[in-house]
DNA sequence: CTGAAAGCGCTTACAG
DNA sequence: CTGAAAGCGCTTACAG
């Protein structure tokens, strides 16, 4: 059916061997041979056949890259990251959502591997023990984005959560809020949510203040996630001053709940998120959330594993990002 | 280095066929023979390499999806879609982001047949004449999602775009406006965009209202674009009553300008958007949209695209999905 | 029921 | 500078 370099062969009256050099760029080809097998190629249509090189060279020029959703926020920008230094690279990535469900973090894993990706990409919230094992016995490359694992200390690049929850804890702090609640990633796995809680109690801590079971929520991370959780909120009766939100979609749904309350943000009730996703500068208020740089996180990992597979020198294996605090309308100084 | 099925037909004392039959699960193995090669799998801890399956089988159980940006609510929800089903049917997705740009998108339609995906889907905006003549002459089986080529009448998955103006138009007017405005998608392939328009003069039209040059702007589609373009609208003299956004994205930024030029929405001005985003129902005020299926776009066109590649009749060619139009708070009736 | 062998479409060490 | 041949790791028609 389709034309294979033997036909380019044919039709150029060389050998394989010959087109396959012209194919590569291989030097030693003469001009005037060279220029002839161009034209074959030209002529007969002729598409390399990537798998047949795969096979042989022991290289797919791909990547696996594994995240929990790809509709979420968060891992829409690290991928586009990721895609786009790929794309300069050569490299291709097989995109997995896994929605952080083990099984199909397994499942996948195995398609990756033999499906002979150059490296994996995993992008989450936080590895079970046991695929972290599978995925450092299976000696394919590997970085991952958004956590770092200290076990094995795999390659990484992520933001220091625990010091962004400090931050944003000692921001509202300033404001004058002594009466902070915090709405955290209620998953098993998440090690993310650990360290923001870790970053937020420190805070606290600094400051002698209060930190109530009431006031610490856990659930789904998502603008109804946020619904919920204010809305459990705003059943007791020790109400905070300030919400702090594990991200910006936690923070839209909380704020989208107060108002319905009849609280107005700031005025009532300051609410911080994280991440800065692209709308949290356009809602009404705007919010007041830890920048983190996603695309980067997601770019500095395809470098850092394309470095790794090139044999090259990672210096430093275990990135950390700057992360800032963008003050907008959605926290303000207390009453 | 990594175990091979010639290892494991060593170590089971069988022949390689053998280890593959079992592999295949090809029935005419004797049962005593194996369980010892699945053993012998077991104990050598082998995996298959797909890679030279793929070689050989001409089948590489892997699709390539073109978007033009997966940072873009649409796209991501399309894609979640399209991936769940693949994940079902084992068959795995290779991620392109095109931009929309000619250049990028003829050179991964050249890896992807290159790399022998069994299938591409394109989902976009518009499609170049010279990109649909190189996809459809390259016999890779072809599905396109939001939009339909009528010229090789490639397979697709979409919605009646005229239509849904058509029908959102009608709502606005409905609602007493007669001066509507319409932001669009700038982009000069956008065939999406030249659909809505067409519907969007239909309606004017058939209530005879005035389509003014100065309330059909066109702009880039994102929250900046409908900021952007509000703000180019403000400028003018004559105001509308109501704006129509391409989409809920669009809407959000002309929300926010008019917010920022004291005009509450929408008490003074409507604003509609389109598709739907999560968002939309939580932002303040929620979004009036025209909903549209992009998860199930997303799945219909790869499960369309498995049927093709299974050779299995698709009755329906064209598939058109239902939208609807989603009162919410940003449309109100004229004062 | 099982094995030897050919072949999928490439690349490259080796020989000339 | 060029070609014949081996080999990447599988599957399967063929023969037994």
């Amino acid at each position: 059916m389709s034309v294979k370099i033997k036909d380019v062969a044919k039709e150029a009256n060389v050998s394989v061997a010959t087109v396959s050099r012209v194919l590569n760029n291989v030097p030693l080809v003469n001009e005037e041979t060279k220029k002839r097998v161009l034209e074959a190629i030209e002529r007969t249509g002729y598409k390399p056949n990537a798998i047949a090189r795969s096979l042989k060279m022991q290289k797919t020029n791909t990547f696996g890259i594994m995240i929990p959703d790809i509709a979420s926020s968060y891992f829409t920008e690290v991928v586009r990251g990721v895609e786009d230094i790929c794309n300069m690279y050569d490299y291709n990535i097989i995109l997995c959502n896994t929605d952080s469900e083990e099984q199909k973090e397994q499942t996948y894993l195995d398609v990756l591997i033999e499906k002979q990706c150059d490296g994996i990409l995993y992008i989450g919230r936080g590895i079970s023990q046991e695929l972290k094992k599978k995925m450092v016995d299976s000696k394919v490359p590997l970085v991952t984005g958004a956590i770092h694992d200290y076990e094995y200390s795999i390659p990484s690049v992520m933001v220091d959560n625990e010091k962004a929850a400090y931050d944003m804890t000692k921001y509202l702090i300033s404001l004058g809020h002594k009466k902070i609640a915090h709405f955290s990633d209620g998953h098993h796995n998440s090690l993310i949510a650990r360290e923001k809680e870790e970053g937020f109690r420190r805070a606290m801590q600094e400051e002698g203040l209060a930190l109530p079971k009431e006031w610490e929520l856990m659930g789904e991370i998502s603008i109804r996630g946020g619904y919920k959780m204010m809305d459990a909120l705003l059943k007791e009766n020790n109400r905070p001053t300030a919400v702090m939100a594990t991200n910006d979609e936690v923070a839209l749904g909380a704020i989208r709940r107060a108002g319905e309350e009849g609280l107005s943000v700031p005025k009532d009730i300051s609410i911080s998120g994280f991440n800065n996703f692209n709308i949290s500068e356009w809602v009404q208020p705007s919010i007041t959330t830890v920048a983190q740089p996603m695309y980067d996180i997601g770019a500095v990992c395809a470098r850092m594993l394309i470095k790794m597979i090139n044999k090259e020198e990672v210096e430093n294996q275990n990135i950390i990002m700057r992360h800032d605090i963008i003050e907008r309308e959605s926290t303000a100084t207390v009453k």
